[in-house]
DNA sequence: GCCAACGTTGGC
DNA sequence: GCCAACGTTGGC
């Protein structure tokens, strides 16, 4: 089992939207950048856990957990010409986009900010911290998840 | 709303 | 295949 971090924008869909899905799940669609759909269509797996970031909003961070309860599959929003995420390079036969559905799990008491992640020593190596990164979807450590579920306490 | 950091696009 | 122009992300 893995653990990630996934960031979304509150105002676009934040942990409450999750909660309130029918079944509290959710397909996580809209991603459209390389790496990160790798990361969708071959490495986030059924129960790996997942990290709930706000992200441009006051003040960003983790405001809790969810899991993964389908793996990748294509994205079929870059399918559609009336979404905002259609891309006419992706067709049935050969998917370009994918996503996995993701449940609710927990919402922290509080926010743990951004802010709080960079002062953490053991936490100067996650993406998240690192300046300039915009990845929508980064990998967490056994460790750095152990470090941060402490810190939700 | 600004703008730095980066990813992507497209002319050559 | 280089790289300038452009678009987007996201903290501030």
């Amino acid at each position: 089992m893995a653990y990630w971090l996934f960031k979304s924008e509150p105002e676009t869909f934040g942990i409450d939207a999750l909660a309130k899905m029918p079944k509290q799940t959710e397909h996580w669609d809209g991603v459209r950048n390389y790496q990160a759909r790798n990361m969708l269509r071959d490495q986030i797996k059924v129960r790996d856990k997942i990290f709930f970031y706000h992200s441009n909003c006051n003040p960003p961070g983790i405001v809790g957990i969810a899991r993964v309860v389908r793996s990748g599959y294509p994205d079929d929003s870059a399918l559609n010409p009336e979404s905002d995420y259609y891309d006419p390079k992706s067709t049935p036969e050969n998917p370009r986009w994918f996503m996995v559905d993701v449940k609710f799990e927990k919402k922290f008491k509080h926010i743990i900010t951004l802010d709080e992640l960079k002062n953490h020593p053991e936490l100067s190596n996650m993406a998240v911290t690192r300046q300039g990164n915009r990845l929508s979807i980064t990998p967490v450590s056994a460790h750095e998840w152990k470090v941060i579920l402490s810190m939700a306490k």
